[in-house]
DNA sequence: AGTCGTACTACGTCTGACGTAGTAAATGTA
DNA sequence: TACATTTACTACGTCAGACGTAGTACGACT
């Protein structure tokens, strides 16, 4: 089993957590279950990394947050929803071009022999 | 012009050196050309970042050190040369399988609308 | 009553990338 | 031959993102 390591995904956390709220405002805790969904287990976002990037990425524009009570459309407990911006976005979209290039690159310096 | 952030390579510049070491050593001077010349100039390898690469991956047991004075074989100024190891053909050869599921993953959150 | 799942917050550490700066020899250019 | 550029580094300090550890607290299930 490979594993990822975090340095490599470092710059596209951010990426995957804005394609979740592409589809519309998320929290959390769903974000990081539909990263490990997504992905089959193959990559599981930690807490820590998933909240400091909410507040960051809040700070830098790319999105707004809101909070949801209990009985307030969803059940269970209190939530901070997030919604993407304008701006968010764009850095989305950003993010999607620059990964082209990123794969090219990298893609110079790797050999798997078949 | 799309820029690529150093936070998204991060984790494969060792991986873009050691490539370079398997084909024989080599010094950083010469690699940090190489890399520019592999990928067009999109990506260029900061001295700093080239130069502690070598002095972490040696401390790893990735790559040995020699230092060649001008004269000896090559002109030019004294070098310090590095030799990949078993070990670091090892590791290289790791990141190359991680490449792939961590492509696999990354591109399961990117919309490159045609 | 106790455990598990949900939904976070706080705080501190580590690492790799990078900015700035400086050294110094070799080489090319006027 | 004077000067600029290229070559080949080293030193030092900063920063940001990821992560470990810990703790809180409510709700649901058994």
């Amino acid at each position: 089993m490979v594993e990822i390591s975090s340095d490599v995904i470092r710059g596209y956390n951010d990426t995957m957590i804005l394609f979740n709220l592409m589809e519309g405002p998320s929290y959390g805790y769903e974000i990081s279950k539909q990263i490990k969904n997504l992905t089959d287990g193959k990559y599981v976002i930690k807490e820590t990394t998933l909240y400091s990037a909410f507040t960051r990425m809040e700070k830098n524009g790319y999105v707004e947050s809101y909070v949801v009570e209990p009985g307030e459309g969803g059940g269970g407990k209190r939530r901070t929803y997030y919604r993407i911006t304008e701006e968010g976005q764009r850095y989305y979209r950003e993010k999607c071009e620059e990964w082209l290039v990123t794969k090219e690159v990298v893609e110079h310096f790797i050999r798997n022999e078949q």
